[in-house]
DNA sequence: CTGTTAGCGCTTTCAC
DNA sequence: GTGAAAGCGCTAACAG
């Protein structure tokens, strides 16, 4: 039976008293210490193994003082982010070595106070809070009694650690690729203008135009991180400026856009125009005609590093101060080159 | 200081030193039991507060069997179904109230027994699983000592219990609607025929046509789950029966395939051809052009009731058998009904 | 090598 | 009303 829960659950002592052996003497040979002859070993294991004995990990987690959990406190409802990040934190350690509360609080303070207070009351080692945007979210505060660390949203307290994807590469990359592509006449669609990721790409990728002596075509064009904003920037663009030959869009689902437009206008992709995305939203970006390419922030191993410094900062390491802008990296599909 | 966990966290019996009671009465106080003097309370209350207490949850689920937590075992690589059930999971109680343990096993059998052990090891109240695909998946077998439901994906042991969304009825559902808008000449492309969720979806969609008198315009066109066989397939569709006033696709990626290559044979959605998906994903569904009526299957009511079952079990409840189907909605938008 | 003892922080009898 | 004491399951000294 899927059980109900009423069989009381099996106990070191009861895997003792099977092996014919103290308690302590079961607790040492499960946890592998040295001081136990062979012989008796292999008769606890047993024991256990016939018990099905799992460690309780609450009473282990009271005398040792850490839980072996991480809280993962988000508002990114849509997982886009918090999921590769959660991942990369399983990965830090063995799968099933340290587990994570994964906690949602759909952008409300309250529940997230809630939220935080059920993490704090299960004495998770550490917190990472994951944002939604790039912009910076209100610090938790300097009273936590565990390491936080936050991840890709900063914390508007520069005494917090921050680890955040580097925007301002991504931008540079993107345009530089296009340029590598032999692309000159190169225009920028973005998002929101209040957005620091918006600022940040903007500022990389006239970094890059610059180094190779070019400007971007037009002003940069601001509106909202969608697709219809997409479609309609590309048509004004080529409307207005019907010769550029490269496109830098500040997301995937603007790149969508702006490739739908494009292509109903009769110009084709790679070789008349190119296109380069943000995010790397796979079914987004790979499923386009044709297929994206795009800035991968790698946030996977952002939460491998946030998860990390949380286990350093437990290990009596001091937690950095300050933001972190991390590498990220360009995934080339065939929005840039051509399929032979 | 973000601290270093170094400082020993305040517990009950430093409250209790504070408010000058016993660590037996500081707890009636802090758990609103009824024999405490009032004043008493407060004093209790106070020194809590003055400490920020933060009750230590391992030891109470020590003493009261049980954690307040649950497992939520996924490989839904994604996030799209796993996120909105954890957030019903959630629900079911106060935020705050039950945290859940998301495992991503990633599709892999040995990180799902590393995980599933790690959960019992944390003695999760009850475990619910999430597949990816709604085919069965294997049971975690019948000796978990915890209740576990399937959600999603149901087990193959029809001894478990299963919540599943009805896909028999999504699929009449969207075809009922296509139907109420006035479309006769109805085709369907789906995704990978093997599929339990391809098959169940066309059966409703023929059900829903008998009924009105109707039948499927040409066979069913299956292939896979993708964007690109949406746009290969309406293509071949409209070639060969260029009459066809509706198409029920059996995935919103396909719908978004289907709608790009209608749009780009000259079709006008809906006026002309109606379109239904299958999913709500809500980023394809809301941002395509038009936006796409679809399927929804309301994941966070059947996370809600999953953690449910769990906790019912918990209290003693026998946990059901078999596969439970739940309903399903219609979102509509604009690919059906035009806006005005 | 093995067992006894003392907690980890909390809830819960059960006397006072 | 309140507090002393037992014990949840485990680990870590410390004796033997």
């Amino acid at each position: 039976m899927s059980g109900n829960g009423a069989n009381r659950a099996v106990t070191l002592g009861d895997v003792a008293k099977r092996a014919q052996v103290s308690i302590a003497t079961a607790s040492k040979a499960l946890n592998g210490r040295e001081d136990v002859a062979d012989a008796t070993r292999r008769r606890v294991l047993l024991a256990a193994d016939e018990l099905s004995f799992t460690p309780n990990a609450m009473a282990r987690g009271l005398v040792a003082g850490r839980t072996g959990t991480v809280g993962l406190l988000t508002s990114d409802l849509e997982g886009r982010f918090v999921l590769p990040i959660l991942m990369g934190a399983e990965d830090a350690f063995g799968a099933g070595q340290v587990n994570v509360f994964l906690c949602d609080a759909r952008g409300d303070a309250i529940r997230e106070q809630h939220h935080l207070r059920a993490l704090l009351s299960r004495r998770v080692d550490g917190i990472i809070v994951v944002g939604r945007q790039t912009d910076p979210r209100p610090s938790l505060g300097p009273d936590i009694p565990v390491p936080v660390v936050y991840a890709y949203s900063p914390s508007d307290d520069p005494r917090d650690l921050s680890l955040v994807p580097d925007n301002r590469a991504g931008g540079r990359l993107a345009v530089e690729h296009l340029i590598s592509c032999g692309r000159t006449r190169i225009a920028h669609v973005s998002g929101d203008p209040t957005y620091a990721a918006a600022k940040d790409r903007l500022a990389g990728a006239r970094e890059g135009l610059a180094a190779a002596g070019l400007e971007l075509v037009g002003e940069p064009m601001f509106s909202e991180w969608s697709e219809n904003w997409g479609r309609d920037a590309a048509a004004m663009l080529l409307a207005r400026h019907p010769d550029i030959d490269g496109i830098f869009a500040g997301s995937d689902q603007i790149a969508r856009g702006v490739l739908e437009t494009v292509r109903e206008l009769g110009r084709t992709v790679p070789d008349d125009l190119a296109v380069v995305g943000y995010d790397n939203w796979e079914i987004l970006a790979t499923n386009s005609r044709p297929a994206l390419t795009t800035v991968d922030a790698n946030l996977q191993r952002l939460g491998r590093l946030a998860a990390q410094r949380v286990f350093e900062a437990i290990d009596g390491a001091r937690l950095e101060s300050g933001t972190t802008e991390l590498p990220v990296r360009l995934i080339i599909r065939g929005s840039t080159i051509a399929r032979r």
